[in-house]
DNA sequence: GCCAACGTTGGC
DNA sequence: GCCAACGTTGGC
């Protein structure tokens, strides 16, 4: 089982929206990096664990878990003109850009701040606090993810 | 809103 | 394949 860290900002979709989802499950659309669609489509497999992560807010941090539910799939947002995540180059005969389907599974007591990651010594390797480390989707390694979760009051 | 750091694009 | 210009990310 792999562990990863989605990065979400919350004025677009929130842990809570996530929750409110039908079957508290969604489709993780409109990632447009090759590095990020990469790892979803080569490594993210079913059952895997997620850390639900707040970006660009007051409040950036670790909000809660998800499990990965459904693997890779075309994302059809990239076929869509009518969407912000239109990508002429991705045609369904062949799609450029990926989504997996995650499903909310557990706030954490404590909201893990950014700064409280940044506090922690074993933190320190994360690519989350690494400078200029901008992936939305990223491995996290399973001591990373116990201790996060522990953070969290887990 | 600023700005540093990256990623992508496209001319050559 | 180089690289300048541009766009995006994301903390502060």
């Amino acid at each position: 089982m792999n562990y990863w860290l989605f990065k979400s900002e919350p004025d677009t979709f929130s842990f809570d929206q996530l929750k409110a989802s039908k079957n508290r499950t969604e489709a993780w659309d409109g990632v447009r990096n090759y590095q990020a669609r990469n790892f979803m489509r080569d490594e993210v497999h079913c059952g895997d664990l997620v850390l639900f992560y707040h970006s660009s807010c007051a409040q950036p941090g670790v909000v809660g878990l998800a499990e990965v539910v459904r693997e890779a799939y075309p994302d059809h947002t990239s076929w869509d003109k009518q969407s912000d995540y239109y990508d002429p180059k991705s045609s369904q005969e062949n799609p450029r850009w990926f989504m997996v389907d995650i499903k909310w599974k557990k706030q954490f007591p404590h909201f893990v701040s950014l700064a409280e990651i940044k506090d922690t010594k074993a933190l320190q390797n994360m690519k989350l606090v690494q400078r200029g480390q901008r992936l939305s989707i990223q491995p996290v390694t399973k001591k990373e993810f116990e201790l996060i979760c522990s953070l969290g009051g887990l």
